[in-house]
DNA sequence: TTGTATAGTCAGTTTTACCTGACTTATTGT
DNA sequence: ACAATAAGTCAGGTAAAACTGACTATACAA
């Protein structure tokens, strides 16, 4: 188990990593995601994918699943309070990149 | 091979990925690192590792890597001008975290 | 010349991440 | 009633990341 945390930054940058996560946060700054929306929106991704993704954005926080009750009953994911405090920082990634 | 890039961050976060990278690029804000040095500092590492990260940030671009022609003669990791500007990136993590 | 330190490499194994295809459950639309 | 869409799960397999222990090469120092 890693909690040494003399590196404090380590837990949002693995909560960020991984082969999807990264651009299925950047999707997520436009708005509200949906499953078979990333599914369609990324390339090459898949259903398994997607779903831990999603799961453990959820599980780090950085998103917050709800159910849409309106007309064909959905589920969508939205960045968190703390999602949203990485927004100027996933700004600023790309302006270095 | 992954150069989509609909996701700028992308390459950035991958890095920063990994279990020992964020510890040492954070070391290394606090002055040039050596591989001994890292293999003491962080807990639980070994030998490949380091050595494997090392040369991944510095493939990336993030490390410059030289030989300190200096008595006991060494190699030294310093941040490149890229490594810098990912500096306050880093410190706002810190921040969030 | 024997030993110690630095800075690694290499082969083999284990662990984790990711992929594929089949299956499920609930809600709609025709 | 039948098919479609949304949002998944599950088992099994492959590929990538990380770990281990043994080994190498160069520079010093005693």
């Amino acid at each position: 188990m890693n909690s040494d945390n003399s590196c404090p930054a380590e837990g949002l940058l693995k909560a960020l990593s991984g082969k999807w996560k990264p651009q299925i946060f950047r999707i997520a700054l436009d708005g509200p995601v949906r499953f078979n929306m990333l599914l369609r929106l990324v390339p090459g991704s898949n259903k398994q994918s997607i779903a831990v993704a999603l799961k453990e954005l959820e599980e780090q926080g950085l998103f917050e699943k709800r159910v849409v009750t309106v007309k064909p009953l959905h589920i969508e994911y939205n960045l968190s309070s703390k999602g949203q405090s990485l927004i100027p920082v996933f700004r600023q990634l790309e302006n270095i990149a």
